[in-house]
DNA sequence: TATTGTTATACTCTATAACTATA
DNA sequence: TATAGTTATAGAGTATAACAATA
């Protein structure tokens, strides 16, 4: 990728600014989870599952942002890596989710390798400076629920 | 999409937060741009060539951070839709890539368009916080690079 | 009727590998 | 040999639509 400035006008834009710090974080963290078989995407789902034990569906898919069909599909994707399980839900339409032992070990490699990435992505900031882009990027988040 | 605090520990990391901040935000931009036939990807494109009349694909794939054959895909979807046009290169393996008169106003709409996003999706912020964010960006971004 | 999960299908964006042509 | 572009193929991630089972 390019100088921003090479974007004349849009690189003046927080918008490109932002998304390019964030392609370039993912592609970092997508490098360290790698090696343990899951993209962000799916080591997000297992984080919330270790969270949530027992939670089905719907409310996995609520937490990521996708639908049904997507959700299904994640979920086939990590009992094949044999991370979680389905079992007998709160009725019999419902999945509870719980992570197996060796999705515990997997949620622990997660948590290591996602603090490591953050604090080497996040190097060049003070804990000031972290601090605040925090705030900020919350500040964003709960507004842009808002727009069309 | 739940709240953060739904991810726990992975909750307080700025990975997760930068990017959410970023899927929301493209997710917006993505609606407005689609009334005029592109994605955010795309339209980044429109304005790179715009402002390098007569690159080539090379330099174009390299500004988006994509690669030969990817860049083929996204100048081929330009040209289907009119946007742009592949002229004769500075040799005969290399294209020049130039807007049409259709492009050149789709140009003026996307950045109409990403300016009036950049407005709603950052309208929480007061002119010195959304400094204070570009700065902060810019920051990681020059960083990141060096990353493994 | 509404909810949960599933399947089939498709779309976007990306990549790798093998190829042509040109330099 | 190296560069520019192309094509074929594949993979990740998402979506919609139609369906079954259950509530």
């Amino acid at each position: 990728m390019e100088d921003i400035a090479a974007f004349g006008v849009l690189g003046e834009r927080l918008g490109l600014t932002l998304h390019y710090a964030d392609v370039r974080a993912m592609a970092g963290l997508s490098m360290r989870l790698a090696p343990f078989g899951v993209t962000p995407a799916r080591a997000t789902a297992v984080v919330y599952i270790a969270l949530n034990p027992g939670c089905d569906q719907m409310s996995l898919g609520r937490a990521l942002g996708i639908n049904r069909a997507s959700t299904v599909k994640a979920v086939n994707e990590l009992e094949t890596l044999g991370a979680i399980e389905r079992r007998p839900g709160r009725d019999r339409r419902a999945n509870a989710l719980h992570l197996t032992a060796a999705g515990e070990t997997l949620r622990a490699r997660i948590e290591q390798e996602t603090l490591e990435h953050d604090r080497a992505a996040f190097a060049s900031l003070s804990a000031d400076e972290k601090a605040q882009l925090s705030r900020l990027l919350s500040k964003i988040r709960s507004d842009s629920a808002a727009e069309g």
